[in-house]
DNA sequence: AGTGTTATAATAGTATAACTCTCGAAAAAT
DNA sequence: ATTTTTCGAGAGTTATACTATTATAACACT
C-alpha cells in the first residue's frame, strides 16, 4: 500500500504559531477534535481541552486566538483534506460522469479509501464536520474573516467540483451552486438520518452512506440534464 | 386588501411563559430579533436585550430558559409563518409545478407577498434565518430537543414542499430530502450571494432573489424528472 | 561551556456572560 | 378590598474567555 504524506497547508492568519510544528500543537489539535466530537462545539472550552492534554489555557491561546478561529482552522483542515481526496480519486477516471461520482463517494464516505493522517482522526473530523461545520461561516462577522482568506479552501473545493459537473455539460449554468449544494447536501443528509428523520428519505441502517450517495448522483445528474432542457424550453 | 391575523402556534416546552400573552413577552420577540438581526446569535445576550427593552435579565428569565432555546422559539416562528404562507399561497393553484413554484417564492421572497405580523419584523427573521437558522438545528443535544418536539414546524413545512413535489410526481423516491434541500438550498445560495460569492452562480444585484427562485425551480423539476429517468435506466 | 532564545507549565487576575434569588411595588384578577 | 400575578431592582454565584507574569527546561549558537 502506497503511503502519502499529505502536506496541507492551511492560512495561516488562522493560528499564532503553526501547530503542526510542535508536539504541544499537534496534540492541541489532536484532542480538539476529539473533544469536540465527545461533547460539541458549545460546550468545549480551551480550559477542558488543557486539562485533557495535560496543559493550561494560556498555552493554547499562544496557538490560537480563540476557541471560534481554533474551530475555523479545523474546517479548513478537513476542506484541505477532502479537497485532496476529491483530487487524487477522480485523478484518472476518463468520463466526467463517473468523476463525479467518485466525487460524491469522497464526500460522503470518508471512512472508505482512507487518507489517514497521523495526528488527526478523520472520522471523528467528519462527525465534527457534519453536526456543526456550518457554524465555521455562518457569522456575523464573516466578511472580515472572508477578507482574510479563511474560506479560500471552501472555495477551492467547490471549484473542483464546480469543474467536474463542467466538465459534463460546459454550458450548465449553475456550477458553483450545484457544488456547493452537493457538500452542504451530504452533510445534512447524514445528519438528517441520524437526528431529524423525517427530513430526509434516507433511513439510518446499515449501507445508508450509500443511498446517500445515490440519491445526490441522482440529483446531480437530474439538475445538470434537466437545468439544459428547462433553458432551451422556455 | 384582506388583512389576515395569523395564529402561529408554537411548541409550549419552548418558553417559561408565554410571550405572546403580554406586552413584556410581545417586547422581548421583537427586540430579540432586532437583536440578533443587528449583533448577530453569539454577541446578543438577555442582558443587552434587557437594557434595550428598558427591562431586566432577570425579566426575560421568565419568559425563557435560556438565549438558545429563545432562538429556537423564533426560528420556530418562522417555520410556522413559512408553512401558513406556503400553504396561503399556493391554496388556488390548480397544477402543482406551479405550486412548487409558488412555494419556492415564497421561501426565497419573504418581502413580497407580505403577510405582515404585528408585532414580528419578517424580514429582520429572514436575515436572521438565513445566517444564523441551521444552529438552531445543528447541536450535539439535538436528539434531547427533538424529543421534546422543537422542530415538528420544520417538519411539517418540509412535509407540505413533499407533498407537493409527490404531486408532480408520486413515483419520485426522494421527497423529504429534496425539500430540505430546497429550503436550506435557498438560504444558503442566498447568504452566499451577499458573503461568500464563490460558492454560488448567483450576483448579488438588483432582482438577485429572482435567479435564486429560477435556479432552485430548474435545480426542482431537474431532480424530478431526472430521478425517474435514472432509476428506468438501472 | 556559556549565553541567548524559545517553549511551556504554573499561577494569578480581570471582564463578562449566564444564570439564580430575594424583595418590594404596581397592576390585574377575584 | 384583598389576593395573586407581574415585573423592576439589586445582589450574588459560577463559568468562560481571556491577559499577564514568572520560573524552568530544552535547544541553538558560538
Amino acid at each position: 500500500m502506497l503511503k502519502v504524506t499529505v502536506n496541507l497547508d492551511i492560512n495561516k492568519n488562522l493560528y499564532i504559531k503553526n501547530p503542526e510544528e510542535t508536539e504541544l500543537g499537534r496534540r492541541i489539535v489532536q484532542h480538539s477534535i476529539l473533544l469536540i466530537d465527545e461533547v460539541g462545539l458549545e460546550s468545549f472550552t480551551f480550559k477542558k481541552l488543557a486539562d485533557q492534554i495535560g496543559s493550561t489555557e494560556a498555552s493554547i491561546y499562544r496557538y490560537f486566538e480563540n476557541k471560534q478561529l481554533l474551530f475555523v482552522y479545523l474546517v479548513n483542515w478537513y476542506w484541505e483534506w477532502m479537497k485532496f481526496r476529491v483530487g487524487f480519486f477522480t485523478m484518472n477516471i476518463p468520463t466526467p460522469e463517473a468523476r463525479l461520482k467518485t466525487a460524491i463517494q469522497v464526500m460522503v464516505d470518508t471512512s472508505q479509501r482512507s487518507t489517514s493522517v497521523e495526528y488527526v482522526d478523520p472520522e471523528a473530523l467528519h462527525r465534527i464536520m457534519v453536526t456543526e461545520g456550518t457554524k465555521a461561516y455562518h457569522k456575523k462577522n464573516i466578511d472580515e474573516e472572508n477578507k482574510e482568506g479563511f474560506f479560500l479552501s471552501y472555495k477551492a473545493l467547490c471549484r473542483k467540483i464546480a469543474d467536474i459537473i463542467l466538465d459534463i455539460d460546459p454550458q450548465f449554468p449553475y456550477p458553483r451552486s450545484l457544488a456547493s449544494t452537493l457538500l452542504e447536501t451530504a452533510n445534512n443528509n447524514i445528519y438528517f438520518a441520524q437526528h431529524l428523520p423525517r427530513l430526509t428519505d434516507i433511513r439510518y441502517e446499515k449501507g445508508y452512506l450509500e443511498k446517500v450517495m445515490e440519491m445526490l448522483f441522482a440529483f446531480a445528474m437530474g439538475c445538470i440534464h434537466g437545468a439544459g432542457k428547462e433553458l432551451k424550453a422556455d
